[in-house]
Formats: C-alpha cells, structure tokens, sequence
DNA sequence: CCGCCCTGACACACTCTGTTACACTTTTCT
DNA sequence: AGAAAAGTGTAACAGAGTGTGTCAGGGCGG
C-alpha cells in the first residue's frame, strides 16, 4: 500500500455512489466507484484496491458472494453496507470474513472513521501485488530469492525446490519466530482451508527439512511444535 | 494463540459483566471478569488473554487509558462498550486503537459476532517481525533461547525440551517469584482451562525438574507451594 | 500420633508427528 | 499427442510427547 489508499466503493444506487466517492476522496483518499460486481471485479482486477466498501443488497450477483470471494482469493479489507439494521445480516455479513459493516443510513465521517480503522489493521499486512519489495531474505547460510523462486547456498548454487517447498519456505520466512498452525499454513500456501485430517503439511515440511537442514533428523532451523505447528526459528536478514 | 480463546470482560456494572461472562462461557469462550482497571491489570499479567472487551466509562482509571496503554505495551485485541451512542466517542475509541466498538445497550449475540470477528483477524497473521518480546533470559546458569525455543547449558550445549517442557518453562520465566496454580500454568502453556483433577502440570513439572535441577529430589529452582502449585525461584535476567 | 489431602514418581494408553511407500495429478519432453 | 518425469496428497506404521490413573511418601490439622 503505498501512497494514498486506494478504496473501492461498490454500490448500485448512483447517489450513495457518488455521494460517498466525492465525500472519500474530499477526505483525502483515491476512489474508484463501480456499480454492480462485475464493475467491480475489473476494477480489483485493473487498480491496486487497498479497501473495499460494498453493498450487499445489489441486483446480480450478490454482495455477498463478492466478499466470499474477495476474502477467499485476496486479503484486501471489506466493509459491507447494509441497508436495513437487519441483524442476522450484519452477523452473516461479519462471519462471511467482512472487516467491518455500518448500517444506512450512516454518516459519512463514522464510515471514514471505520475505513481509517481497518486500514490501519491491514497496514501490517503484506503487500501482496508489489513483489519489488520482495527481494531475497539470508537465514542460516541460505539465500531466498523470492522473485525468481530460488533457493541458493553459500555458493550462490541453486538448490532446486518444488512450487509447494517454495511456498512453505516463503511462508516460514514472512513469519519467522512465530508458531504456525497446520491451517495457517495451509491457507499461506494455497489459500484454501484445511482438510480435516490433513497431513500434507508434515510431508512438505519433512520434504523441505531434508533439502535445508543440515541435519534433517535434529531440525535447528523448522521446529516443531508438538500440538499446534511449526515454528521458523532461524534468523531471517532482509537486505 | 491455542485453544479457547480467553476472553477479558471489564466493566464496572456487576450485572453486565456477569451476563456477559455467563453468555460468552456458554458459547464455548473462556471468560475471567474484572470490575476495574486494577483487577484487568492483573488478570492480563496472571492469564493468556486473546481478546479484552472494555467498558471505557468506569471509576477510576479511565477505560480509554487502559485501552491505549494495551495497545501501546501488547498486541492483544480490544472491543469497546461504550455506554451512549455518542459519535464522537465512537470515533475517538477506534483512533485510540481498538478494534471494534459496540454501543449499549447491545444484544449479547452480536458482541459474539464481532468478538469472532476480531478473534479471526488477529488471527491472520501479521508478517514480520512479530516475535513479541521473545529474546534470551538467563537463570541458574541456563540460558533459554525464547525465539529459538532452546536451552543452553553453560557450555551453550543445547538440552533438548519438548514443546511442553519449554511452554512450563517460558512461563517460569516470565514470572519469576511468583506462584502459579496449576490452573495458571495450563492457561499459560497451552490456553484452555484445565480439567477438575488434572494431574498433567505435576508431569511436566517433574519431567522439567530431572532435565534442569541439580538434584531433581531436591529442587532449588522450581520450588512446590504446597496447596498453591509451583513457583519458579531463580534469579532470571534479561540481557 | 493419626488420618487426610497434596505431591512425586511411575506405568500405561492415547495422541501427535516423522517417515516411507504408493497412487494420482501436473508438467515436461519427444 | 503420448510417454516420461516430477510434484503432490493419502495411507500406514513406528516413535516420541503427553495425559491419566495409581501408589507411595510427606506436610498439615486434629
């Protein structure tokens, strides 16, 4: 995210529309405006969208399906727009995976409150589109370069990994020191949820150990967790 | 974050704070209640705690204090209950830093909702940096690696500790002196609450002892509080 | 001194993990 | 396109980690 953040604002009625767009972007934030889901997919697909506020009650398809699957294929943030204090819609619309929703009518400065708030979250979050900044990261001898997949020795000789290793090894070294559930990892790697008696991960984590251990049967650098993961523990240098 | 998420409610009304612990504890949450600023104090240095929901208009110390002084020191997650539908306090709570806000009176079901929420989100993992106030701590000789999850003698041979092990030990560690119950121990080391006659602490304790005392039939570092559980005695320092 | 409760130690059952083997899918090569 | 190769998920087994039950020993109150 770099700048000023960049929202989308997703809603068929053309006044809260342009209402709401002249209002953000007087706030100091770029907009672009769409007015049904298909605009809106070609926005995501053509801007680097930093929020999305979406209306749920749209004609078409549906806003909610739209923020289904914005969170399954992305973590841009959402915040939904209900048109009636409908409970059971604000808690379908929360569990769905949306960040935040507010009630019409509302008022434009709670609205830009609850968008500077989630902004604010997501800012710790990667930015996932702009990989010049990922560059190569150094641990325990190794060098990953992220761009062009590959992992190097002390040689600078490449030591080759499958898609699946490679994900794993990027995922470990975006969160080092920290726990790792077999869910999360899962979801880091492939985005998608986990099977209920999953053991993939085991077999790549045991897969990736073997090619950057040095000695793959005592782990120094991927530790296990007994009972909730697996933890990076080598320290990670970022040029 | 393993387990029930434990769930800190404070507020100073005794009925709302006692409806809400009952009803988180009913959906599968595990609640500790405190009616001020002083009691939360202690109940987050004591426990695990996952998330905070925080009544910011109380006597004393004021809520919005505790919240910024969350935000500030941990990265533990805070809602807001705030008594009045009052715009500017609305905003002025999400700018200070939590996470989501609901106005009283609320329905129980939807705080549920947005605590799941916030607990999600939290959960999603922010990269980088993120270890916490991991680091080394000496004591008796011992040196424990947090990060790496390792204990060097003297020597700076590493001693192997199981997950457990290491979890009982970190949280020796980062409260030295003081007696924990067992029920305090299972809430650090694995964040679920423990069972009526759970034996397991005691294990551990006694697996740890033969791998770090001298004289495990004689201990010196962690001592038994007979009737109050273990308390962990050696002088530790943080470098 | 005696009964009671708490704790330490041990054994065992159970769960979780590492590894291997193999079937299946995807990619690469000819 | 087909064949070969590599990658990946599932199943199975062995081994390590952990929780529970039991018994013995020691502190505490009577």
């Amino acid at each position: 995210m770099e700048g000023t953040p960049h929202i989308l604002v997703v809603d068929d009625h053309r006044d809260i529309r342009e209402l709401l767009a002249r209002y953000l972007d007087q706030s100091g934030l770029r907009v672009t405006a769409a007015a049904d889901a298909a605009e809106a997919r070609r926005a995501l697909k053509d801007a680097a969208i930093d929020l999305v506020v979406l209306d749920i009650m749209m004609p078409g398809e549906d806003g909610l399906a739209l923020c289904r699957h914005l969170r399954e294929t992305t973590e841009t943030p959402v915040i939904l727009l209900t048109a009636m204090a409908e409970e059971t819609d604000r808690i379908v619309g929360l569990e769905i995976g949306a960040d935040d929703y507010i009630t019409k009518p509302f008022n434009p400065r709670e609205l830009l409150a609850r968008i500077k708030a989630v902004l604010r979250r997501a800012q710790a979050l990667p930015p996932g589109r702009d990989v010049g900044t990922a560059g190569r990261v150094r641990f325990a001898g190794w060098t990953l370069d992220l761009e062009r997949r590959e992992l190097l020795d002390t040689g600078g000789v490449v030591t080759p990994l499958s898609t699946g290793e490679f994900r794993l090894l990027a995922a470990f070294v975006e969160h080092p020191g920290r726990v790792l559930s077999r869910d999360q990892l899962i979801d880091l790697t492939r985005g998608r949820a986990a099977a209920p008696f999953d053991r993939s991960v085991d077999n790549q984590v045991s897969r990736l150990r073997r090619k950057i251990e040095p000695d793959p049967a005592n782990p120094t650098l991927i530790k296990t967790v007994w009972g909730g993961g697996y933890s990076f523990v080598a320290e990670v240098e970022r040029p």
